[in-house]
Parts: C-alpha cells; structure tokens; sequence
DNA sequence: CAATGGGGAATCCCCATAG
DNA sequence: CAATGGGGAATCCCCCTAG
C-alpha cells in the first residue's frame, strides 16, 4: 500500500526524480515501497500499475489525468518469480496533467464544424468532471498476468486497488501542522486568545480541536471564524473552557489541527490548563 | 502622475476591465487618473501613452512586455483641445505578457536551424533580461502631438515619463501591511515575544521599525530571523529597547513593515512600552 | 554532481461586493 | 447584469541539503 499523504504530485514541466511515492510504513530512513505480492503460485509473472480514479476505481482510467513514471520508457511493469512473487514498485512518480494539455489528449471529432466552442466545451466538461472526481486523489491499480503455456503474460488476474492517495500540494489534502504559539498554557476557564501559526490551512474547513487521550475522552474546540484564519497561515481564536473548573493542579490536553470534511488532523501539541485563579470568580 | 504602489498588473487571461490605474492623488471617493497638461499651446493636440521599462525611460519599449488597454481597439491615445489642453487617462490597464508569449512575439530569423534551440535561449534571454529589467516596473510614457498646418498630428513634443509604478502583485512591491498582533505593548527594556500577523513580505528583505514621530527620532528594530518568518504571512520577533530604560510612566511609540531594500513600509501601529517592574533589576 | 524535498514566484481562475 | 477589487488555486521554477 502506498502512503496516503505528504506525498506530492508533479508537473511534467518540473522533471522527473522528486522521488518515488512511499510505502504506507515508509519511514525516514527506512525506505519502504508500494508492494504487491501474487499468493497461491508458483512461477514468472508481470505487474502492471496503472493509475485509477479515486471515486471510480475500478473502471475508469479513461482520461489519463495523471502518468505514473516508473521506467525510462513510460511503461509500469515488473517481472516477478518464480519463487518470490512480491513486486515492489520503487520509483513511482504521479504526474499532474494540466487542464490545457488534458483536452489535447481527448481524440476529438476532428472533422466537426465547431472550432471554437470545442475547446470552451472540453474546459467545460473537465471542470464538471473535476466536480466530481478530485483530480488530488488517486489510487493504484495493480495487475498481475500470469504466464501462459506460450510464456506469455496474458492470464489475467483480477486486479488489486490501493487506497487512495492524496496530492499533498493540494490545498485540501495537505499535511496539516502547526508550527508555532504564542502561548502553551491558559486557564482552565478558557477565553484564552492564541495566536498559532500553522502549514496551509483552508478558512472554511479547519478546526482546533483539544483532547484529554484517555477513554471517554474529553473534546472541545477553539472558537474562531473564517476571519480569524490569516491568510491560510495562521489562526487567531480564543481556548474552549475544559469540562470541569474544579481542577486543584494543572492539566495536561493537546490540541490538533483538524479538517472538517476529510477528518484527518495534524500532529498533537501540548496545551497546559491552570486552575482558575484564586479569588477570581468563575463567570456564570 | 499615477499611484506608485497598490496597482495590480493583470494577464490577459484574466479579463480586461479590473479598474484602471490611479493616479497618484486618488482617493476612494474621489477618483483621479493619469494626467498630462500641454502648457503654452492653444490648439488641437494628441496625447498619447506608451510603457516603458524601469531603468531606460528613454529609449526602450523594444519588447512589448506589457499592453496599455485604455480604447477597445487598442491604441491608448486622446485628442484634446483646443482650450483645455489636459489629457486625463482614465481605464489604463497594465498587462502582464507571460514569458511564454514574449518569446512568440520576438521576430524570430524562422529559417535558421535551431528548432529547439531557440526556445530555450528565448527563454535564457528573457530571464537574462528579467534580471536586468524588472517586469514588474513600469513607467508611463507620454507623447503629445500638435497639429501641422494640413491638420495631422505629426509636431511630436518632447516626451515626459511618469514616476514608478509598481505591481502589487510582485511580491517585492506589493502593500505591506499589518494586520494584527498579539500584543500591544511591552517593557522598556525590550525582549517581549511578538506575534505578528501580515500581508505577504520577504524573509530576507523585511525588517520591524519602531519608532517615535519627533524629530530627533529615536528608533530601533525588531529582533529577529529568516527562519522566523512564517510563510510570508507572519513574523515572530523580539521588541527592542527603548533609548532610555528610565522613564516614569508609559510612551507610546510607533512600528511599521519596511522593506530593506525598496525603503518602502506599512501603515504605523502603535506599541505601548512600560516602565520596568518595581523591583525587578535591569540586565546589564 | 544528481536525487530528494520543499519554498515561493508567476500565472490563472473565480468569488464577493457595489453600482 | 458588468465593473471593480481581491483571495486563493493551479502551475511552474528554482534553491537547499544530503548523499
């Protein structure tokens, strides 16, 4: 399986080698790959990637909106066996097709008497079909062939599809981080205004949220609007009041950046709440 | 004269009509445009605008890097006279002609043959130029005509070249602006940790300036880094002390953007600094 | 020096608001 | 509805660092 996220899509314009798409347990320094392994055989084989839609994964590749770069020939395919049947894709690179060159592809009825409006209409049908199907995301679809008694590949397998890979260019599916506060602790009361400075954010799809790990678990959310949200790169908002004012000692919660639509949240940061000051009265 | 700063240049994909350029004493309510005034003349006269390059006003407008839209037929001119002989620019637009097309417009000797190589060193050229000439400087050129005696426009005057005008959309010169900030004040002594949120600036060529308005003028900077500089939109840094550690009751002073290199800055705010705590000792 | 990774500039697209 | 003004997305370019 490939990593879901943090891996970028390219443009042709910006060359190849930005390195290849990582395994999902990739780690640093521990390089892992997309893998797929043929059970229940004993032989040679091919595996071929191709890249599918995110939504439709099974059928469609019909528009090549992307291209998987793989060798220096264009194709995507490994031989494998006969005994280590495991294909491991190492340098696979997901390429973006921009809009202009994406109506190029599409074979048009050439000899049709509209000129002009083809290609206001092909623009037209990709921003429709870019609607529905999130040009950021896509997953990959491996298929193996068998060999067959003339040694060629062409028993078929059915195919395998990974999970779905996000461009993390992309605005909505970007790493989420935060990078800095002005502040790490605030009164248990909440009311608190925190300046936190953050990775590329989108005003109308973001949330701070703060946790308490253990079950049962305590959520509560920074107060702030699409205005408090500075041009995509920090957040201005004020702490929610924990679940309980009656606290002896400090507490410990986190707080993350969180997506609304797609729920996927960036790394913990510490938060230290203080009991509420003596002598000053709680609000009620 | 047109406004220096706050122009936005447009490309042509993006539609004509965005507003047109300013002149330079033009305010929300009361708009004013690009002016020229023949002086000494009564008659009939055409005035006609050109853009010109930064550093040579002169000579040059040998590549077409920009377009004046004022008339829909493209010819940026007016008639004026015979009594009032002020020619007012009102819908000036400034275009941004892409790298791409500026090499299409060069006359290329089309029957040498480097096919390929051309290309590149357009664009080689192009950038080479580029660093000579900003792209995103321009400056109004003007050139009137008086009529001869069979009517033609031909007695061309001496032309005059307007002030700077720079793109806002450069980040070198666009607006700087702050638009928020966690704190407000601080000691005397300097030292406080600020949060400041911003409209695009450059790490290496942004500085904080506090200041006080008398002459004499005291003023000092902000401490900080490159690295401090979050994504163009936010700067972290240390206030700096006040000239005298010694005074007895809170001054307000004054702190603005400003770019290094252009001289430019934002709009002031105002920063309170307070005596140092009873008791607690200055360093030394 | 090429591979990897990432910041930001140049270009483009489209939305909100006031006439 | 078109003019105006502005935010941000899509595309492109190039620098840095570690091998």
């Amino acid at each position: 399986e490939p990593k879901q996220r943090g891996f970028r899509f390219r443009y042709e314009c910006e060359g190849p080698s930005h390195g290849g798409l990582p395994g999902a347990s990739s780690e640093k320094n521990r390089r892992t790959y997309p893998t797929v392994k043929i059970s229940n055989y004993v032989g040679h084989a091919r595996v071929e990637v191709q890249l599918v839609t995110h939504t439709d994964p099974l059928a469609s590749t019909r528009t090549a909106w992307w291209a998987v770069h793989c060798t220096e020939n264009g194709t995507c395919m490994v031989d494998v066996g006969p005994n280590d049947l495991t294909a491991s894709f190492s340098n696979l690179g997901i390429l973006h097709v921009t809009k202009k060159s994406a109506s190029h592809d599409r074979r048009q009825p050439i000899n049709t008497q509209h000129l002009r409006s083809t290609e206001s209409s092909i623009l037209k049908e990709a921003k429709e079909l870019g609607k529905v199907m999130d040009l950021n995301i896509v997953r990959l679809k491996f298929t193996a062939y068998l060999q067959d008694s003339n040694g060629g590949f062409t028993r078929a397998l059915k195919p395998v599809v990974s999970n779905a890979i996000y461009d993390s260019k992309s605005p909505n599916a970007s790493n989420l981080k935060i990078s800095r506060m002005d502040k790490t602790c605030g009164t248990v009361l909440g009311g608190d205004e925190i300046f936190l400075l953050c990775d590329k954010v989108q005003k109308d799809d973001i949330e701070i949220r703060f946790y308490e790990e253990d079950e049962g678990g305590w959520e509560a959310f920074g107060d702030f609007s699409p205005t408090d949200v500075h041009k995509q790169y920090a957040i201005v908002f004020k702490t929610p009041p924990y679940h309980s004012a009656e606290i002896e000692r400090p507490v410990t919660v986190f707080l993350q950046l969180k997506r609304k639509k797609a729920g996927d949240s960036s790394d913990p940061k510490q938060f230290t709440l203080h009991p509420s000051v003596q002598g000053k009265p709680r609000p009620f």
